[in-house]
DNA sequence: GATCGTTTTTAACATAGGTTAAAGGAAATT
DNA sequence: AATTTCCTTTAACCTATGTTAAAAACGATC
């Protein structure tokens, strides 16, 4: 199971079979089922999570009860909150499983020791929060150019694999937009 | 002038006097004017910045000849395109100067090279990495979840000191609205 | 202080998107 | 197959925002 968390750190910095064996340690897994929510938005996270099969939602709720998608992820994802863990705040979402999952979870705390231990940590941690920061920045520059019809079409060129596992309500509230706008975009496109 | 720098740097990870000599070849200062434009979208940079003076504007251009502002940065900021210095692609924003200003100029090739040298260099790359992820997360949050109007007060709230060095129009096309439509938000306000 | 360029506001009209509620469809359950 | 639940579309109406153009305010310069 965990060969298949060091394969995917591996792509991205060799780990020597002594710095994986620190980590072994810290992790283990856990099954999830459809619905269970893995994080409350508010409270802090001690873990941070590997997905090895389903999906899950990150998403925020306001005030007035409305629930705001902010990512989905899927197989071979890393998932956790990075405020919590890097300013040990308050997450400021919760993470909702879509489908049933299979987890590796990893305690953030104990990860931490690693970066004093050997470079490779750091460097997984940099390529990570870049790969992030640059996913974070496409997403902002479709909400500051693009029109809900286009980030629509962006989100089925970006995730094709994906629009047949999450319905339209949940892809609607990734938009920004209401379920009814969503519909009506979908009558102008065919 | 490069003191400036190693202390910014140095406030996130110690660097040892001989890691500070192997940068110090890589770095030259430059002043530019306002208006001048630094990196023009679509193109590749070789370097990176650290302003030590002045404000500049990332902003994206569209086909139809609109502009739409990105971010701001001034004093004590690192800029520079994430996308063009890691995936060697071609810039999907430019970069103006608002000011006169005052820059620390990093070659960024050169700079990776420190990478492998010594871990201060992963370190510090992947918090300043870390930092921006947080940044363009919260950025996604308020286009997500925000109107236009409580956008311009978290923008007047998180950059009180940008008010006065940066007319409406620029914050109108940072929110992702027209000048018109701030205009009236700002009569609904008072 | 008159003039010029820039920034900001205002007006009038057009479109995108929100709200609420109901109707249709699809899928799961008995 | 009938029932229930969930998902998706449609309709009617309302508000936020875009577009274009003009007016007003502001600042710099001569």
């Amino acid at each position: 199971m965990s060969n298949i968390i060091r394969q995917a750190l591996g792509q991205i910095c060799n780990i020597t079979d002594e710095e994986w064996n620190k980590l072994l340690p810290f992790i283990k897994t856990r099954s999830i089922k459809k619905n269970h929510v893995l994080l409350e938005q508010g409270s802090k996270s001690i873990n941070f999570y590997f997905i090895t099969k389903g999906l899950v939602r990150f998403y925020y709720s306001t005030p007035e009860g409305k629930e705001f998608n902010k990512s989905f992820h899927h197989e071979n994802d890393f998932v956790g909150s990075l405020l919590t863990m890097k300013r040990d705040m308050p997450s400021t979402f919760s993470i909702q499983a879509l489908e049933d999952c299979e987890l590796i979870v990893i305690n953030y705390k104990e990860f931490n020791t690693l970066y004093d231990e050997h470079r490779c940590w750091d460097r997984i941690g940099r390529i990570m929060a870049e790969e992030l920061a640059i996913r974070k920045e496409l997403r902002e520059k479709e909400f500051l150019l693009d029109s809900a019809e286009a980030r629509y079409e962006s989100f089925k060129a970006e995730f094709p694999d994906l629009q047949n596992r999450i319905n339209l309500g949940h892809i609607a509230s990734y938009l920004g937009i209401t379920q009814v706008q969503l519909s009506r975009i979908r009558k102008n496109i065919k």
